[in-house]
DNA sequence: TTATCATTGTGTCAATCTAACATAATGATA
DNA sequence: TATCATTATGTTAGATTGACACAATGATAA
């Protein structure tokens, strides 16, 4: 976690650090529970929550800008990234609430300050492995927790925008496109992927076809072992075919034309 | 056209009146020949081709800013446009390019200058009926045309990759969701539209499968008129239903789940 | 005037895919 | 040992797809 001191010196030096008027805001999708959950923050400054988000360095990408967020709110590399919707609007963000943020804080911000600027913010989507995830706040807010989606809690700004636009990219990339390695543990039933589908999508999938369909993409290999300690039948464990897997990303599952 | 005033007067008061370190750059997409055609402006300072673009005004939606270059380059209002995808390396944009540009216009660009420092752009792709444009260029173009795609000519900085990614969307997009009202005239044949479909997709598609699948979707009706004035036998002409289409741009084609 | 020919309109058929549904197997719990 | 929730696998009719055939049209050539 940030430290006050850092904090001031972003407030009072970032202006020189980061490019102006440009962040970065991250969807963090994780499965837990059968059901699909987002990583948020709780603002330490209003009863909101808000998405885990930063600023792009003068001299890194915004895809690092992003890793770099990630890192800090869950611990993890190497995350699966995925750029969805960079948001406009010129009303988009509060300067009030910055306002108000650092002088609860005791930390000055004068007119002029950066942060005081309009921003345009690049959204972006993660998917992770709920199981590999430390959840850890920033200098803003007093905890980094899962919540679920339906209904999402009441976000700061524009943020409930920025997550629905995330969630709707999803839906439809599913349709085209291999989703689960990134969001489950390396072995995984079938049941459970069909749960994954079910709850990205909101609506019950029929267990034989989606079985069928699933396995007719090749992306996916069934092992030999069966799922342990579990009441009724144990089910099969499965686990992705890597290759098979990022063909599938690059060229797309849906037939096109 | 802009004037060498009103270009000073942005290379000076830019900083002032636009989002720093952020623009936005266009693909606009048009139909002719039986191909798809890119509208180019040919720099007046290197033997290069660059994307129409522009930046944000302080107070200006990032879509508005993107309508407003639209507007300038071709001459229409109301144009389909998405944002595809927004380009944040650090090293994309070319500094040296506007000190040399702003040499040879014999107006001083300064160090700290905000056109000097680096830009992340917002790309967008248009669609628009190719016998409805004027092309226009702008201050720093001794053109504006439309360009085949295959090959596309040599672009300034990361354009052609900005090209590229626009194209790549585009033709993944041709699979779940219609395209077409924006690129045709009000009517045409259906031959008219695979042609579209094939040159978008870079590929040859069967005339009658093609039909079948197409009118499957509802989206166009057939007239009670053929095109005059053709060689062989006339085809029948066809028009979009707007209600069907504008639901199928929101829900979209392809069988998903 | 008639034949030719490129092009359009329409149709067929087998293979494949899909949605809806049925039944058998498993293994913990009653 | 019977029950039960759950998983594994199968069936079938109907829709969709891909590959292809053939007739109709109307300008152009013979």
């Amino acid at each position: 976690m940030a430290l006050k001191k850092d904090l001031k010196n972003i407030v009072q030096e970032g202006g020189k650090m980061f490019l102006p008027s440009i962040s970065v805001d991250c969807v963090i999708f994780g499965f837990h529970g059968n059901e699909l959950k987002v990583l948020l923050l709780q603002m330490k400054h209003a009863s909101v929550h808000g998405l885990p988000g930063g600023f792009i360095l003068k001299d890194e990408a915004a895809d690092e800008a992003v890793s770099r967020v990630l890192k800090e709110r869950t611990g993890l590399d190497n995350i699966f990234l995925q750029q969805f919707y960079t948001f406009g609007e010129p009303l988009r963000s509060d300067k009030k609430m910055h306002l108000t943020a650092m002088k609860k804080e005791g930390i000055a911000i004068v007119k002029g300050n950066w942060l005081l600027e309009r921003f345009v913010t690049i959204g972006y989507y993660a998917l992770v492995d709920f199981s590999q995830v430390l959840p850890m706040q920033d200098a803003l807010s007093i905890s980094c927790d899962w919540h679920p989606l339906r209904p999402a809690p009441a976000l700061m700004m524009d943020h409930n925008n920025i997550l629905n636009k995330a969630l709707e990219t999803l839906q439809q990339q599913l349709s085209y496109q291999p989703i689960g390695c990134n969001l489950l543990p390396k072995k995984f039933t079938m049941p459970e992927l069909q749960k994954l589908y079910e709850t990205i999508l909101g609506k019950p999938l029929d267990r034989r076809n989606f079985q069928r369909r699933i396995l007719s993409y090749g992306i996916i290999k069934k092992l030999k072992e069966v799922k342990t300690g579990v009441a009724h039948k144990a089910p099969f464990l499965y686990s992705f075919d890597v290759k098979k897997y990022d063909e599938a990303l690059r060229d797309g599952l849906g037939r096109g034309w």
